[in-house]
DNA sequence: TATGAATGAGTTTTCATTCAT
DNA sequence: AATGAATGAAAACTCATTCAT
């Protein structure tokens, strides 16, 4: 097996390792374990848990969410393109509702961990820029009110997804997720809309 | 000192170090030195190191979270009575929002800690109710659209305060806090508002 | 109550806790809990754990063990002083039983507790001794053979008791105590009987 | 060195602590000093210290007393076999007087630590049946009283020897062991013996 | 006499990482 | 590339004892 294989497998095996443990209680002995090779076997491939950490969530960055972008077309609707977008997105939040809970777990050690924070805040800001765009383009064509903080609604629109995150883990019997922030994004959409 | 009063005194020195060095970071020796007292010291008020981190949590859902309760008045305007809810809790959220990474840690451990779900999940409810219930006014009342998923709403509510308190440990500098959460959220309920 | 009543009362109260878990796990706290009083209460009593447990090995040497004595009658057959030791003292024994595991378990500490082996060793010599004069007796009167190691069976009387108390810890369910002990002490005198 | 081997030599070195210095008072860190070893490089072969002592204790159930077991055959005295036994044994149990206090101190915590009971127990029983075979066939050959007690005898010969080991303990300038526990348990033999 | 908060050295255990093979 | 024994600093927790009240 190639060297990528390799550290693709031991991501794989680590995200298992997480989702049951969490970020705090995960050991490198369990990595290791789940890997399916030795101590010094995962060490060749990460220089320490830290990097292994990193990889994971490079992994989701890069695979994963990087789907959720596209290209803000100023010739249409800004109101349909931020609907298209978040019903677009149904299947992927689906997929990515498994991995919620790991999400937050790094952001949380994100506050702590330099590298963790500078990769989020890179991806974060794409996310925002992409919506704060697709505002101001509404604001722009007189579809929503122009005293709309763009920046606020932004925050809100991406912010309901990790907020209704949150409760899926905390209430998960009680959250249909990706439904409940799709529907508060579209409400929140709607709010700003001219009538 | 009694024991009441010491023990909110280990609590309060426990708070100041959870917000320097996060949950994960944060060791007992930080909370003994933090506190004053000797190792056996603060064991004796606390049996483990989780025992005072329920402490802790149990400070803020009981002291401070508390305040957030209000009483639904049938008679009055749903709306009028969301918006004041928001724009009255101003002050308390931008109180809040320093343990915002805080109150993240804790939603994080929660997963894995049936002890800190348990009061998390209560205090969500009550929220959560409160919400919903004043959502389910506005129906009745034809304020608000009666086609409105009133558990999608009120989630999406409370979502978005938690939601753009994770924005604001990713990228504390482009949140304005609690302004932004207010603002989306009253978006989201002028969106489910009858025209 | 009395100084000397109260003194009882936390021995009665740590008996019962050593025969719950030890002498190894129980806790001067456990003690504590158990006498009814506080710490400092039973610290007045007792100025350290270990002279608790002095307390405690005393209490049953001087109440309890001391019964076990007789005086030898060098007028009677020593045959039957010994039979009528060993079958007098059933009751007692039966009683003791209960105590066994106690007794190993302060046996077992005396080894590194010279305060502990001085009061045991005390006790072991008086028992000891009874044995062997009534087995020189029986030599003397002829009833016993002449080639009898004294100290030999004397020790072996004691040890079976010892030794069943051994086996009553280990597999309670199969030990009949202390009719076994009896039984094999009485075939040991037997044993060096004339024919 | 390979894995069982270092196992052996931690075992070995724990020994001779807990020969000084008794189960109760032995530190893990005793043990790691005894070893040559790190703590972690302890921690790697044995998972904690209740671990390492079954270690010592499986050693000594395994590769000595092992060694006392042997066939009983129909077609021979059972009082020779017996006295064959207490005699042949004689050698090893001169080699194992000096584990005595530390098998006095295993028995003891056997009676709160369920692992140690059962290994003992198990141990217990084979020796048991040895016995009460012997003593069975003996008097089916007419050698022993039919009306002895099988299992009180049995006890009792294995008894003595613990029990004389006990006082080996208590007063070990007085014990000539396993001399005593010979010359005891053939008198009890002798005693059950018809004339 | 009695309380119980407080002490602090000592105990077991953990765990990321290294390194000889 | 891979193994897994070994390291050792650091972690959580213990517990006999003290002492101000």
């Amino acid at each position: 097996m190639n060297s990528d294989a390799r550290r693709q497998k031991i991501i794989d095996a680590a995200i298992a390792v997480l989702l049951d443990k969490g970020v705090a209680a995960a050991r490198m002995n369990d990595f290791v374990d789940a890997s399916g090779l030795s101590k010094g076997g995962v060490y060749h491939h990460f220089d320490s848990k830290e990097d292994l950490l990193i990889g994971v969530l490079n992994h989701f960055l890069e695979d994963k969410l990087s789907r959720i972008q596209m290209e803000v077309d100023a010739g249409k609707s800004a109101y349909r393109q931020l609907k298209a977008l978040l019903h677009d997105q149904e299947e992927l939040m689906a997929e990515m509702g498994q991995y919620n809970q790991l999400f937050l777990d790094f952001f949380t050690q994100a506050q702590f961990l330099p590298r963790f924070r500078e990769l989020i805040q890179y991806q974060y800001n794409l996310f925002h820029t992409l919506l704060a765009d697709l505002v101001r383009l509404g604001i722009q064509q007189k579809e929503f009110n122009e005293d709309t903080d763009v920046d606020a609604i932004a925050a809100g629109l991406r912010g309901v997804f990790d907020g209704i995150g949150i409760a899926l883990m905390i209430a998960p019997e009680k959250i249909n997720f990706p439904r409940y922030a799709i529907d508060s994004a579209m409400a929140m959409v709607n709010g700003i809309r001219k009538v």
